[in-house]
DNA sequence: GCCAACGTTGGC
DNA sequence: GCCAACGTTGGC
């Protein structure tokens, strides 16, 4: 990691994969298929690089949190699941020889002590422009700032260690 | 190219 | 389950 090392963070609903579920696969890698949002998808296809910290976040969860962390283990490639007709992301406008949605392979790195509930985030100063934290806000996978992602971890550990 | 209708996301 | 906010679609 270097200073022009980007940070992101991902969504999902663990209903659908959760962290553990990471953890769970081979590798502890997962391909983030799925991702059906053309500025999402820009992220994941022209920006994320190798080794790039991700925040990983539980949506509509009891409770919603900034769970963990993953790390970027492969660049884009595109999304197989986009052309297999019987997933539930299957866009027939996307084909081998034309993908129109990629993914990124994540690797699990670390499960928080005790997650980051959006209450607790929405207190933390530093985290006040946060993409996450927007009203409204949908995407599912987002640049976090350097200063954002310094405060998240900051905030994980002083937490793990409070009683 | 506008924009209303519609579908989806996601906090609550 | 509700519904506000947002992205996408398609008629014109």
């Amino acid at each position: 990691m270097n200073d022009t090392t980007k940070h992101w963070l991902v969504k999902t609903e663990p209903e659908a994969f959760s962290i553990g579920d990471l953890v769970r696969a081979k590798n502890k890698t997962t391909s983030w298929t799925g991702v059906r949002n053309y500025q999402a998808r820009n992220y994941m296809r022209d920006e994320m690089q190798l080794g790039d910290p991700v925040l990983f976040y539980h949506s509509n969860a009891e409770p919603s949190a900034i769970v963990g962390l993953a790390r970027v283990v492969k660049e884009s490639q595109p999304d197989p699941t986009s052309w297999d007709e019987h997933d539930s992301h299957y866009d027939p406008k996307s084909t081998p020889l034309n993908p129109r949605w990629f993914m990124v392979d994540l690797q699990w790195e670390e499960t928080f002590a005790r997650p980051l509930t959006l209450a607790m985030l929405r207190e933390i100063p530093a985290l006040a422009h946060m993409e996450l934290l927007r009203k409204g806000s949908r995407l599912s996978v987002m640049p976090v700032s350097k200063g954002e992602f310094a405060a998240v971890l900051k905030f994980a550990a002083k937490l793990a260690g409070s009683k």
